[in-house]
This record gives C-alpha cells, structure tokens and sequence, in this order.
DNA sequence: TTTCTAATTTGACACACGTCTATGCAGCAT
DNA sequence: ATGCTGCATAGACGTGTGTCAAATTAGAAA
C-alpha cells in the first residue's frame, strides 16, 4: 500500500499536462486516500502553515530553528514538534550546521498537492 | 480577521498569473493561518478525501448520499458526519431532492489550495 | 574538563476527532 | 392516518493532537 502511495504521489508528475487532475480523474482508492491525508493533516494547523510559509520565503530558502521560534509565542518544544511533524511528513527537511539547525521546504511534496487539488476540466467547466 | 481570511482566499485568482504562490511570497499572517488550517484539516481524513473524490468524478458533477456510503464499510451516521465537515469547509455544497441529497464539489475552494502550495518561482528554481 | 546556548525528547494534561448506537426528521407510498 | 426509506443529529466512548515544563542531547567556547 506504500507502493500505491507513492505511484499516486508520482502520477501528479507524469500527469502535469494530462486531462484532469487525479482528484477529478478517477476515484482514490482506499489506500492512495490513507498515504495523502498524512500529508493534509501535516498542513491542518495555522501554527504549522506559518512555519511552511517562514521558511519558504527565508532568504536562501532556508531558515533557522531560532529565526521560527522567535515569530511565535510558543514555547521551543512546540515549535520543534511542529516541525517534526512537517518533516515526517516530507514537506521539509533539515541540516545542522555547527550550533543551529537549518530547516527548507521540499517543493516537490508542495507541488504534487498542489496539482492533485487543481479541478481543471473535471469540474473547471462546472462553475469558474 | 475574517475579512483577511476572505482576502487571502482571494488572493489566489487574481494573483493567478503573478509572480509566485501565496506561500512562497510572503509570510502568512496568523489570522491568515487560522483561516486556512481548517480547510486543510477538512482534508486531512482518507475518508473525506475519498468522499470528495468519488463526488468529484460522478456523473453530473454530483452524488447521492446513498452512493457515497455503499462505498465504504461505515456506518450513514460516520458519513454523513463527514459530509458536513467538508460541506462547513466550504469544499462541498448539497441539495435535498425529494427523497435524497445530493452533493457537488466548490471547485472554487479546490483552486484556491492548490494555488496556494504551487510553489511556482520562489522555490522551484531550488529543485524542480 | 566545565559552562553556556540551540534544539530535541519526554511525560503530562486538556481538548478535539472519528466512530458507533440510538433517536429524530423529511419525504414518499400505502 | 400509518409505515417505510434516506439522511441528519445527539450522545458516548476511545484515540489522537497541541501545548507546556522538565530533562536530555549536541555543539561552541572558555
């Protein structure tokens, strides 16, 4: 089932210029929903949508753990978990370079959801 | 707050041809944030996600509630449950006819997220 | 070594979530 | 009217989640 979660997560790829987006192509199946709603609830809380947004517009694409948990008033356990959640997730990844930890998005998990959300010809015609 | 949860939401159609991704351009705000995790966290269940999808792909654009629940070994109650959480995200949208309800997708809403996570020039110059 | 700082892990707590059974409501057909 | 069917709601139960304080690890500097 890890195997279909993963051709699902590759077809939006394959699939970028084709019919439709795979959410309006066919039905998912029990399995590819189980693999892509992990990555949904990665992204269901406002704390962890600012944290994807900080580091996606840090300057060099990276930013540092200290640089996030200053833009919060959350303790550094809170912020740590979040981005360990973000990171099992595979939407970010991290380094540690000396003293700090440097943390940057994965633009490839960002942009298979993006294209797996997209409506297009399915249901684009249905209302704009 | 609200109003700016409504004008980020906005934001994506008419900054459909801009520069980059909402995520990508700056910061979301933390009113922002709190507008968009819900929508995120309607999605984040294998069932809702196949709900919409088996929605999305139904002849007409729409479904009844009766082939929505054969296809899954829940009970009404448990998806019915879901119907209302996607349809109070604003993904969905019903209407009763006669004996039954039928549901359709707000492909406004699906746009929208996915032009939020396309991480268009900000980062997909850093990979692909 | 020791000390200090950055970050994570652990354990605990309150709250939210998914599912069920039981019940209620709306519409159709007797 | 009564009964039947499709669907929603209410309440309960177990599990998962976000947060914190406290403890732990990793590295730099003295």
């Amino acid at each position: 089932m890890s195997k279909k979660g993963l051709s699902l997560l590759d077809v939006s790829e394959a699939d970028a210029g084709a019919c439709c987006a795979p959410l309006a192509c066919e039905p998912l199946t029990a399995g590819e929903a189980e693999d892509l709603a992990p990555l949904f609830k990665a992204l269901a809380d406002p704390v962890r949508l600012r944290l994807l947004s900080l580091i996606a517009c840090h300057d060099g694409g990276e930013a540092c753990v200290c640089d996030l948990t200053s833009a919060f008033e959350l303790t550094a356990p809170t912020i740590s978990h979040h981005l360990k959640v973000l990171k099992q997730a595979g939407l970010i990844d991290s380094e540690r370079r000396g003293t700090w930890v440097y943390y940057w998005i994965n633009p490839t998990a960002l942009t298979r959801l993006s294209a797996l959300l997209r409506p297009r010809h399915a249901f684009g015609a249905v209302e704009g």
